[in-house]
DNA sequence: TGGACGGCGTAC
DNA sequence: GACGTACGCCGTCCAC
């Protein structure tokens, strides 16, 4: 691997300042970007890595004005001719067919630097196109710079001839002279001879610094400077030093170059009027339609192959390697990952061309025989481990789990099409496969029913005539590539690709090893409650039949709606939309405080059977022969961001009631091992307070007080110590009511008061807390103007409904939107834990492994005799996972089942 | 008979 | 007229 990395951003002012103003027939100035392709072309032709990418700043303020206020911050202002620049620059980098990598919080010279360090790790070289003085460090062995503007490398002579050090010794002098422009303060009266001298003698900074001190030095003006600003120069070494542990927002394998699409890149320098890169380029006029027209568009649907011969097979995993990617769909007899068995894999190369390769299919007498698993497994897996190749997948969670439980050992670098469209579109609209083809394709994929049939004819899709069966799924492959080519630069463009690549698609893996390890259920202990319940539900039973005065279906709210309001006459019944009564807990419970006997059994009897149904005799009928139940996490379900839980539901898993506990406590921890359990403490909130910015309300959370009781204390004027439990309470309900959207009529309704006295509450608090108010305002403002609302860490959530024509769903809307930045934000900060969380057990020797996630709490199973020290490691790694203008908390316990462990 | 839907209830 | 996000069970209704 020889790997090319642009600095970007360094190129633009250079470019800027050393080619004279040119502009387009549109008045658009654009001598940096014609230097850029100039560059870029020149690049291309004479200096060709295997790898490429262009990397810049993605703002101005990152870590290191946190750790030195000042750094930078008097750097002018871009000339207003530059500005529009920056965007073309990315345009054309785009065009080229290059990736053009920026990442918050980080200057593209850590990029470079951490890049320049992965590729050394992939056995590979890298080259520095920059003439960046502050990248000269980074110059080593398999580490080359290059001058753009010049065209010349700069090696170990320049860099002496510029430091008088060679390039390791270049932080130390860079530290002692400083840089005026960068505001890096250095040491006065210290210029680059005097550095140069110094460290060629001392070797260190810091021994200089030592030889200052203890008056090893001779004495005079320097040594004197030297000790009162050695502070000064550590600072600065510390800003001049290049960071190479930034995340890399694309793995180092995806940027492998490719030729650019010559009507593309022929359509931008017209644009930009570029005539003689073109001509250097020999791009002929392609007629214009031909060039907007993307070929994914042009190519047919339909027309695969099946695949049933080893040849064929190989030329098409050859196609697969000539292309560089690939899209993969497996077929299988389940839709549950765990339970379904591979019947075949859908091979993508290029729009229009897929292949299906049958495996498990029962065939027809006319069928030719599929290929054998062990063989298509021997090529496909050399495929799948191809670092040159990118394995598509819809769903890579779901494909994975398939394929190795078939016994693939690996598969990278790999995509999902699902997860692409979940980081940019969360909320928007939903994103399987079929969806996401009529709208980016225009397509209308074949369903699953018209293949398979539906209701009791449906087939298994082993029994499904193969030829119907094997278009079904390389269309499946087909869509995918297609749908990757569309959407993956769309999330550069929409500022989603870090959240792609650094959360969701590192969650993949991390899920998949919950998902396949499960958790523990006592079984014998559910079938006993199972029993008991079922028990107490027949008592109950007959006296509501006897209460009520006949016999019914209890279960059967229509029913008890007419027997309560109907045949009995109770008061208080409401109708809902299609003129049934209402006989929720609300309603019941107003009855029983009426004293009428039959709504408080109606209330037992429906908890036991909410009991025995969804948890109980659900959960036996899930376990595995272990007594493990595996539940499939969903990443791309939930409009802000969360994950949900499926086949199970292990989300929602009683905890509240004491009966519910118990339920809880059916969760056990294998032999030998106990639960951790570890949950941020009211993450929401402490979002609330650090995006609104309140500051009463982050100064409560960095004291570590009591915030609900604070909040009483603030709205009824009481003071925190000896609060009474109600009020308490009362404050603990406007929190949530805050963090929810608040109206007085939901907020009354949970109180159990009137909306009148509700909204004095709302009122009392807003005046306490007045940024509150503006939080809001801006909130429901962003939604609007831009259809999507933001989480502290930038996902996209979309509230489609903010200018509806009907108040009420307005309204909706708007709750959504004020709602969606706390709890997405919650749901990036505990997915950034659960990257990190694997990787910091292992590296401490643990063997503690994540088995579920619950919003804000993370549970894991860890052998006894680590518990403790599992425990500490993933409180340390949840607060660590965000910075965020208030502490975050995270409470953790240890015990033999789940209820225990809080 | 089975799929869609509404009512209800569990979690955070 | 339901303060946010989910999923699952049951009964009911209706089409096949």
């Amino acid at each position: 691997m020889r790997l090319v990395l642009v600095d970007g951003s360094g190129f633009i002012f250079r470019a800027f300042h050393a080619i004279p103003d040119m502009t387009r027939p549109d008045g658009v100035h654009v001598n940096a970007v014609f230097g850029f392709c100039n560059m870029i072309a020149r690049l291309m032709k004479e200096h060709t890595g295997s790898h490429l990418a262009v990397i810049f700043d993605a703002g101005r303020m990152t870590f290191r004005n946190r750790m030195y206020e000042p750094y930078k911050a008097h750097r002018p202002e871009a000339p207003p001719e530059l500005v529009p620049q920056f965007a073309l620059i990315r345009e054309a980098a785009r065009a080229f067919g290059l990736p053009s990598i920026e990442l918050d919080d980080w200057e593209a010279d850590d990029l470079i630097a951490a890049y320049a360090k992965a590729a050394l790790q992939a056995g590979g070289e890298a080259v520095i196109v920059s003439s960046d003085k502050d990248l000269m460090q980074l110059i080593r062995p398999g580490v080359t710079m290059l001058d753009p503007m010049k065209n010349v490398p700069i090696g170990e002579a320049e860099v002496a001839a510029k430091f008088g050090v060679t390039p390791d010794k270049v932080i130390e002098v860079q530290a002692l002279i400083g840089d005026a422009v960068d505001n890096v303060p250095g040491v006065r009266g210290i210029g680059p001879k005097g550095a140069a001298e110094l460290i060629g003698q001392y070797g260190t900074l810091e021994a200089v610094l030592e030889a200052a001190k203890s008056g090893a030095m001779k004495p005079g003006k320097r040594r004197d400077m030297l000790v009162e600003f050695a502070d000064n120069a550590r600072i600065s070494k510390e800003l001049v030093k290049l960071r190479d542990d930034a995340p890399l927002p694309e793995p180092v394998e995806d940027l492998a170059l490719r030729h650019w699409d010559d009507a593309v890149l022929s359509a931008f320098l017209d644009t930009n009027n570029f005539k003689s890169i073109k001509q250097r380029l020999a791009l002929s006029d392609a007629p214009r339609a031909e060039a907007a027209a993307p070929k994914a568009e042009a190519a047919a649907f339909g027309g695969y192959e099946t695949i049933t011969s080893m040849a064929a097979l190989t030329a098409l995993i050859e196609a697969a390697r000539q292309a560089g990617f690939v899209a993969v769909d497996v077929q299988t007899d389940d839709r549950n990952s765990l339970h379904g068995n591979l019947l075949g894999i859908a091979l993508a190369v290029a729009p229009g061309r897929a292949g299906y390769v049958p495996l498990g299919h029962n065939l027809g007498l006319e069928d030719t025989p599929q290929l054998l698993w062990p063989d298509a497994l021997g090529a496909l897996g050399a495929l799948f481990t191809d670092v040159a190749v990118l394995k598509i997948f819809h769903d890579a969670k779901y494909n994975l789990e398939v394929l190795t439980r078939a016994g693939v050992a690996q598969v990278a670098p790999l995509d999902d099409v699902m997860l692409i469209s979940y980081a940019q579109d969360a909320g928007n609209f939903s994103h399987d496969r079929e969806t996401l083809a009529r709208k980016h394709l225009a397509h209308e994929l074949k369903s699953f029913d018209s293949v398979a049939g539906s209701g009791r004819a449906r087939l298994s899709f082993a029994n499904v005539p193969l030829a119907g069966a094997s278009a079904f799924a390389a269309e499946a492959a087909d869509v995918t590539l297609r749908l990757w080519a569309m959407l993956k630069p769309l999330l550069r463009v929409n500022k989603s690709l870090a959240l792609y690549e650094l959360v969701e698609k590192k969650l993949i893996p991390v899920l998949t090893a919950m998902e396949l390890h499960g958790v523990m259920v006592d079984r014998a202990d559910l079938r006993a409650m199972s029993v008991e319940f079922e028990g107490r539900m027949a008592e109950i039973e007959t006296d509501i039949q006897r209460l009520a005065g006949q016999e019914f279906n209890v279960g059967s709210p229509k029913q008890l709606g007419e027997i309560l309001f109907e045949r009995m006459g109770l008061p208080g019944g409401k109708r809902g939309k299609a003129g049934a009564w209402g006989t929720d807990s609300s309603v019941l419970e107003g009855l029983a405080e009426q004293g009428i006997e039959v709504a408080q059994r109606v209330m037992d009897w429906r908890q036991l059977a909410k009991l025995k149904s969804t948890y109980a005799d659900a959960l036996i009928g899930q376990a595995d022969e272990n007594g493990r139940v595996h539940t499939s996490f969903q990443m791309a379900v939930a409009a802000t961001g969360r994950l949900s839980s499926t086949d199970p539901n292990l989300q929602n898993i009683p905890i509240r009631t004491v009966e519910g506990a118990r339920i809880r406590k059916t969760f056990i921890a294998a032999p030998g091992c106990s639960l951790v359990s570890a949950d941020y403490s009211q993450i929401e909130l402490r979002l609330l307070a650090h995006v609104a910015d309140i500051a009463a309300l982050k100064e409560s959370f960095a004291r570590g007080e009591d915030i609900h009781a604070r909040t009483a204390s603030e709205v009824f004027g009481v003071p925190m110590a000896g609060m009474d439990a109600a009020t308490r309470r009362r404050a603990k309900a406007i929190n949530f009511g805050i963090i929810y959207g608040i109206s007085a009529f939901g907020l009354g309704r949970q109180l159990g008061v009137g909306a009148g006295e509700a909204k004095a509450y709302i009122d009392a608090y807003f005046k306490r807390y007045p940024e509150i108010r503006a939080y809001m305002e801006a909130t429901k403002e962003e939604a609007r103007s831009q259809g999507y609302v933001l989480t502290p860490f930038g996902r996209r959530c979309w509230v489609p409904r903010i200018k509806d024509k009907m108040p009420q769903l307005r309204a909706y809307a708007e709750r959504q939107a004020i709602n969606a930045p706390l709890q997405g934000g919650a749901a990036d900060i505990i997915k950034q834990a659960m990257v990190k969380l694997p990787k910091a057990m292992a590296r401490a020797g643990l063997s503690a492994t994540l088995i579920l996630q619950v919003h804000d709490e993370l549970l894991l199973e860890a052998p006894d005799d680590e518990a403790r020290a599992a425990a500490e490691l993933a409180r340390e790694v949840m607060q660590g996972a965000a910075e965020i203008s208030v502490p975050l908390t995270v409470e953790t316990g240890i015990g033999k089942n789940w209820g225990d462990a809080h």
